[in-house]
DNA sequence: AAGCTAGTTGCTTTA
DNA sequence: CTAAAGCAACTAGCT
């Protein structure tokens, strides 16, 4: 017997590398691509710039799928509302999807696969959207996420190579299948304009990335080509402050899977095969493998978002303030530096990594003692590659919570960006009334003389904020507030040493392990 | 069990 | 100019 099949494209914006998109065609007499705007996911919370990437990559989606003689179907509304309307009208048998590991996703497709069971509709998942199976990672490591990234090498080592990708389906592959159009489609079923959406597009600037499969192999291909750069590849060396990304940036791509991982892990295998190559963590393949790390670490620590109820996150006592808050948001700290990224940000959806460790630390234990789960909001919001896994994971890391430990290593925001840019020609780019600043003050615009701001044409205090705490100080006194909560911290997390009593206290990872086997 | 080593990417001064 | 040392000292993971 034939399915009537529906595949869910959720993540996984693509064709290439889509096993579950591949299990659904296997025996399949109609085909539904189906992608709902899930208001849970997709709502006034995500920027411009995250939006106008998604609609890029669905209509790149529904091009290719023409190309195959079926369409994409957009939905909107809960899946668990949408899900049984579309069983009933179109007598589905077969649901499809790519397995996603974030909490609400995990429970959504909980509830849609006991309404399809209720249907009498077959389910079936597949594991393409990281280059591991996470919970064989987990399992593998006495179902404990690792803590490091070097044990999560080794485990991965163990567990030998990542799959390797499956191509795209063809016209061949699709001969015997029909996708029921009607002439009503693009109207019921079309893909929303940020206008429709009711989203002002005024404020949005160039498309640097647009969305979508065919620019992100087009994206792949390109950088591919650079052999020797692939190869010497250190991402450490690759500057945060450049005037056009030091990096591939693919990560959006990745994200939304538009372009699957281990398509890109065996490209770059390819390149590096035979030649002399940089190896993880700084190589690309080991910004891949930095994924799978933080991808392992959100299934296996609950409540990986939150500082609260996070077994391995360090409890700060961040304070509540929104005047400093919004300064960082809208990039007014004062510091050409941060206001340099934070703008890029809001303007691109992308800056390089060690620019979001920079204005990360300044946010957090850097500078202004704010909670990084307010500055991982604001990056979820702009960000073109904001994943939920990574994210979380990398504000954790950067505010010296969990993962990484050395608090007292703080980014100057001063001198970090000129170890790369000595002129200040990044900040100049995304600050312009700071254009004419010469280059002695221009990260510290506010030591200039009068008569050189004047000559400038920007009076710091007035055509550009002073900056709006003192680093040399605040920084100091906030290592000590670091150093007081990491001596805080629970016994399990910080073995303390206590006199005469000897006592053996399992890890949180294990208290928290057993309590979840019991359920 | 106490101690050791290593850890993607700090800053500043010195050689 | 670059490279190393000093700064003060964290945890995870291992032995």
């Amino acid at each position: 017997m034939a399915h009537t099949c529906i595949h869910w494209f959720r993540k996984g914006l693509r064709l290439h590398d889509n096993p579950a998109l591949m299990a659904a065609l296997r025996d399949c007499k109609e085909l539904y691509p189906v992608f709902i705007l899930d208001p849970h996911l997709y709502n006034t919370q995500v920027g411009l710039n995250r939006w106008r990437f998604l609609i890029g990559a669905l209509k790149d989606l529904d091009c290719s799928l023409r190309t195959l003689n079926s369409r994409l179907f957009v939905l909107r509304g809960k899946p668990e509302d949408v899900f049984p309307k579309l069983f009933n009208k179109w007598k589905v048998t077969l649901l499809t999807y790519e397995y996603d590991t974030e909490p609400y996703s995990l429970i959504r497709d909980k509830t849609v696969t006991t309404l399809a069971e209720q249907h009498g509709v077959s389910v079936i998942y597949r594991i393409s959207h990281t280059l591991y199976d996470i919970d064989r990672l987990i399992e593998e490591n006495d179902g404990k996420p690792p803590l490091t990234y070097n044990r999560l090498r080794e485990l991965t080592r163990k567990l030998g190579p990542p799959k390797k990708p499956i191509p795209a389906p063809t016209f061949e592959d699709m001969k015997d299948i029909k996708t029921p159009c009607s002439e009503k489609h693009e109207q019921k079923y079309g893909i929303p304009t940020l206008e429709e959406l009711g989203r002002d597009t005024a404020s949005l600037g160039e498309e640097l990335f647009p969305g979508g499969e065919h620019e992100a192999l087009r994206r792949l291909d390109l950088h591919m080509k650079r052999t020797g750069w692939v190869c010497s590849f250190e991402k450490p060396q690759t500057s945060p402050n450049s005037l056009s990304p030091s990096t591939t940036v693919l990560s959006p791509y990745v994200t939304f899977g538009c372009l699957s991982a281990r398509t890109f892990w065996w490209r770059l295998a390819e390149v590096y095969q035979g030649k002399k190559h940089s190896d993880p963590p700084v190589s690309l393949h080991g910004q891949l493998l930095w994924r799978e790390f933080f991808y392992t670490a959100s299934v296996g620590i609950p409540n990986f978002n939150k500082m609260e109820g996070n077994p391995v996150c360090t409890q700060v006592d961040w304070d509540t303030n929104p005047e400093y808050l919004a300064a960082w948001r809208e990039a007014r700290t004062g510091y050409p530096f941060i206001d340099a990224i934070m703008t890029q940000l809001r303007q691109e959806g992308w800056m390089h990594h060690l620019a979001r460790h920079a204005v990360a630390c300044f946010l957090t234990r850097g500078d202004l003692w704010i909670s990084w789960e307010e500055g991982q909001k604001v990056f979820e919001e702009l960000l073109l590659d904001g994943d939920w896994a990574l994210n979380a994971g990398n504000w954790q890391w950067l505010s010296a919570s969990t993962f990484f430990h050395q608090f007292f290593r703080v980014y100057s925001p001063v001198a970090f960006g000129k170890k790369t840019d000595k002129n200040g020609d990044y900040i100049k780019k995304y600050l312009p009334c700071l254009k004419k600043f010469p280059a002695e003050y221009i990260y510290e615009p506010w030591k200039a003389p009068r008569s050189v701001q004047q000559a400038a044409g920007c009076i710091v205090g007035k055509d550009y904020p002073c900056p709006i705490v003192k680093h040399e100080e605040v920084h100091k006194k906030n290592i000590q507030r670091m150093k007081a909560a990491y001596a805080k911290r629970s016994p399990a997390q910080s073995p303390v040493k206590k006199q005469g009593v000897k006592r053996s206290t399992p890890s949180v990872i294990d208290t928290f392990k057993k309590k979840t086997k019991k359920e």
